[in-house]
DNA sequence: GCCGTTTTCGGCCCGACTGTTTTCAGTCG
C-alpha cells in the first residue's frame, strides 16, 4: 500500500512548502491530506485506478494533489517535492524536525549562518554563533533539544506507553491541587503508536500544581511551562504534555487532550456552524458557556452522542454519530478467551498450568494454547510431542474442571508458497489451528495475497494470525490485497486475527477495519509467551475498537460450546 | 491547496508558551 509513503511525501512537501514561504493554507492542506491517506482503509493504487476525478472524491484532496498522488505512483516521486528539495539546504527538514524550530526560524538560520542540517546546527549553536540571531536563552533551549530529539524521533508502541503513561498518571495524581487527572492523546484513543504522553489535570491552582509536576524526578527537560500548560521530556527523549483546566471544564478538556487533532477541528467546525464556540474550556455561545462539565454534555451540546476514544479519528465517527449509527463497540467484560498463547511446550516461558491460572484470573473461559508446531518439544519428533501435550492438556483440563478449558491448539508458519509448516496427523488433530507468516515477508502484493490466500483455503485452517506480520522496529507490513484475502475468509466462515502483542498489533488500524467491514470472523489473541503477555488483550480490543468491531463477528465473545461448534462444523 | 443549501472568491479551529515583542510573531499540539 503506497498510502503511508505517499503521506510521508505529503508531510515533507509541507515543511518545504512552509520553508519557501508558500501559504500557510497550502502546507495545512498537504498535512490534512497526508493524514486522509494514512487513515484511508482502501490503497490509493485502487482507487487512482478511477483517475484523477476519483481521488478528487476523497474529502481534502483536490485537483493539485490528485495529480500528485498519480505521478508519485507512476514515477515513484511528486515532482513539486523535487523540486523544492533542488532549492532548500539539503537537510532542512531534519532541522525543522527539532522542537522550537519551524519554517522561520530554519531560514534565517540557512541564510545568517548556513545552517543546513543537524551538524551545522549543532556547530552553530555551541560557537556561539547563533547567539545574535536567537539570543542565548533560546540558544540554550535548542542545544538541549538537539540531543533529545535524537533519542526521540521514533513513537513509542502503545503496549510499551501505556505501562509508563499510567506509571506517571499516578504520580501525577498526587501532586498539590490535583483534583483529577487523565491520560489522554493517542494512548486514550488506543492508537498502535503514540508520539508523546498527554494529561489533562483538572485543578484551581494550576501553576502550584505545574510547579510540582516539573519537579518529579522523571522529569529531564523543561521545554516549556506557564500557568496553565507544560512540555517536558523523559530521560529517554519522550515528551510529556500536561494541560491543566478548572474541574467546571473537565469534559471540554477531555476533548481537547484526547483529540484527535482531526476530530476536534471537525468538532469546532460544527461548533462555528451552529453559531457556538468550542474550546478546552466548553463550548460557548457568545459569552456564556453552555457545557464544559462532561464529554457527553459538550458532544450533546453539539448535537452528538458521546463518542468513544478508539473512534475519534475523524473517519467518519461524527458521520455516524450524527445519523445514530454508531457502532455498538465490543468491551472487556465481553472477552471470554484469548486465542493466541505459547506454552513451555515451544517458545513459551511458562507451563500449561501457569499459563491456565492466570487465564483464570482474567476471568477466561478458555485459552487456546497455540504452540508452534515445528519447535514442539525438542522438536526431533513434534507427532510425539503433540501427543504428549495434547495428555498433558487433557489432564490439566480435568484436574482444573475446564476453568478455563484449555484449547489443544496449534500455529503453523506459512511458507513460501502457502503451504504449512506442520505434520498432517497435527494439523489433524488440533482442536484449532492458526496459520501465520514468519518468514520470507515483503513478498510483492500478489506474490503475498497467493501464499495467504493458499493457507486460508486449507481446510485445516481456522484462523490467519498476524496478517500482516509487522513488528515495530523490525519491519514493516506485508503488502496483499487484504480485501480480497478478507472476503475469502468471511466466504469460507474462518477468521482473521487482531494481534495484541505489544511490537505486533497486528493488522494496523486500516486494515483492521477493513477486515471488520468484510464480515469475516475475528479472532483476538495476545500471542502470549509469558503468563504476564495475557495482559496485552487490552490492547487487542483497543486496536478492535478502532476498527470499529462490534461482538458480532467476534469470536472471543462466544461461549466455550458455541466456539467449539463453530470448530466442529468445519471438521465434520 | 481545498471548499461551498449563505459563497467559484474569500474564507480556512483554538489557545498557550516563548522571547525581548512594549502589542506580537513564531511555534506547537
Amino acid at each position: 500500500m503506497s498510502n503511508e509513503a505517499i503521506a510521508q511525501q505529503l508531510l515533507e512537501l509541507a515543511d518545504l512548502s512552509d520553508y519557501v514561504g508558500d501559504s500557510p493554507y497550502k502546507s495545512r492542506a498537504y498535512r490534512q491530506a497526508a493524514h486522509t491517506l494514512e487513515t484511508l482503509q482502501t490503497p490509493i493504487e485502487t482507487l487512482a485506478e478511477g483517475g484523477a476525478k476519483a481521488l478528487e472524491q476523497i474529502p481534502g484532496i483536490g485537483t493539485a494533489i490528485a495529480e500528485k498522488i498519480l505521478a508519485y505512483l507512476q514515477t515513484g516521486v511528486i515532482p513539486k517535492r523535487e523540486q523544492l528539495l533542488q532549492q532548500v539546504p539539503q537537510g532542512i527538514l531534519e532541522v525543522m524536525a527539532v522542537p522550537g524550530i519551524g519554517a522561520k526560524t530554519a531560514r534565517l538560520l540557512h541564510e545568517q549562518l548556513g545552517v543546513s542540517d543537524l551538524q551545522s546546527l549543532r556547530q552553530a549553536l555551541l560557537s556561539g554563533a547563533a547567539d545574535h540571531l536567537l539570543g542565548s536563552q533560546r540558544r540554550e533551549r535548542l542545544l538541549r533539544l538537539v540531543e533529545l530529539r535524537h533519542k526521540s524521533q521514533r513513537r513509542t508502541p502503545l503496549g510499551f506507553a501505556l505501562p509508563r503513561g499510567r506509571e506517571l498518571l499516578q504520580a501525577i495524581q498526587q501532586l498539590e491541587g490535583v483534583q483529577n487527572a487523565v491520560l489522554g492523546g493517542s494512548a486514550r484513543r488506543m492508537q498502535e503508536d503514540v508520539g508523546d504522553l498527554d494529561y489533562l489535570v483538572a485543578t484551581e491552582q494550576p501553576e502550584t500544581t505545574l510547579e510540582a509536576f516539573v519537579r518529579l524526578p522523571q522529569i529531564a527537560d523543561v521545554y516549556a511551562q506557564g500557568v496553565r500548560r507544560a512540555q517536558v521530556f523523559l530521560s529517554d527523549g519522550l515528551q510529556v504534555d500536561v494541560k491543566t483546566v478548572p474541574p467546571i471544564s473537565w469534559g471540554a478538556g477531555m476533548l481537547s487532550i484526547t483529540g484527535s487533532k482531526a476530530h476536534s477541528i471537525r468538532l469546532r467546525q460544527r461548533a462555528l456552524e451552529r453559531g457556538l464556540k468550542l474550546n478546552e474550556y466548553g463550548v460557548w455561545q457568545g459569552g456564556t458557556c453552555i457545557a464544559s462539565d462532561t464529554e457527553e454534555a459538550v458532544y450533546a451540546a453539539l448535537g452528538l452522542p458521546w463518542i468513544p476514544p478508539p473512534l475519534r479519528e475523524d473517519t467518519g465517527e461524527i458521520e455516524a454519530a450524527e445519523q445514530g449509527r454508531l457502532p455498538n463497540l465490543i468491551v472487556a467484560v465481553q472477552i471470554r478467551g484469548d486465542l493466541q498463547s505459547h506454552s513451555n511446550w515451544s517458545d513459551g516461558l511458562n507451563t500449561l498450568e501457569e499459563m491456565a491460572q492466570a487465564a483464570h484470573a482474567l476471568g477466561y473461559e478458555y485459552l487456546a494454547v497455540t504452540d508452534h508446531a515445528h519447535q514442539l518439544g525438542d522438536a526431533n519428533d513434534p507427532v510425539e510431542a503433540f501427543a504428549q501435550r495434547q495428555r498433558a492438556i487433557e489432564q490439566l483440563n480435568e484436574r482444573l474442571g475446564g476453568r478455563p478449558y484449555l484449547l489443544n491448539a496449534i500455529e503453523v508458519n506459512i511458507l513460501e508458497d502457502g503451504t504449512l509448516l506442520a505434520p498432517e496427523p497435527i494439523l489433524r488433530a488440533a482442536q484449532l489451528v492458526l496459520a501465520g507468516v514468519h518468514d520470507n515477508h515483503g513478498m510483492p502484493p500478489e506474490q503475498m495475497t497467493q501464499r495467504l490466500l493458499r493457507a486460508l483455503e486449507n481446510p485445516a485452517v481456522d484462523i490467519l494470525a498476524h496478517p500482516t506480520g509487522r513488528r515495530y522496529g523490525k519491519r514493516p507490513p506485508n503488502d496483499a490485497d487484504w480485501e480480497r484475502l478478507f472476503e475469502r475468509a468471511r466466504a469460507l466462515d474462518k477468521a482473521v486475527e487482531i494481534n495484541g502483542y505489544p511490537t505486533r498489533m497486528d493488522p494496523p488500524t486500516p486494515i483492521a477495519r477493513m477486515l471488520v467491514e468484510s464480515g469475516a470472523w475475528i479472532s483476538l489473541g495476545t500471542d502470549a509467551h509469558t503468563v504476564r503477555d495475557l495482559q496485552a488483550m487490552e490492547l487487542a480490543i483497543g486496536l478492535a475498537q478502532r476498527a470499529w468491531t462490534t461482538p458480532e463477528r467476534l469470536l472471543n465473545t462466544r461461549s466455550l460450546n458455541e466456539l467449539l461448534q463453530w470448530l466442529q462444523g468445519r471438521r465434520n
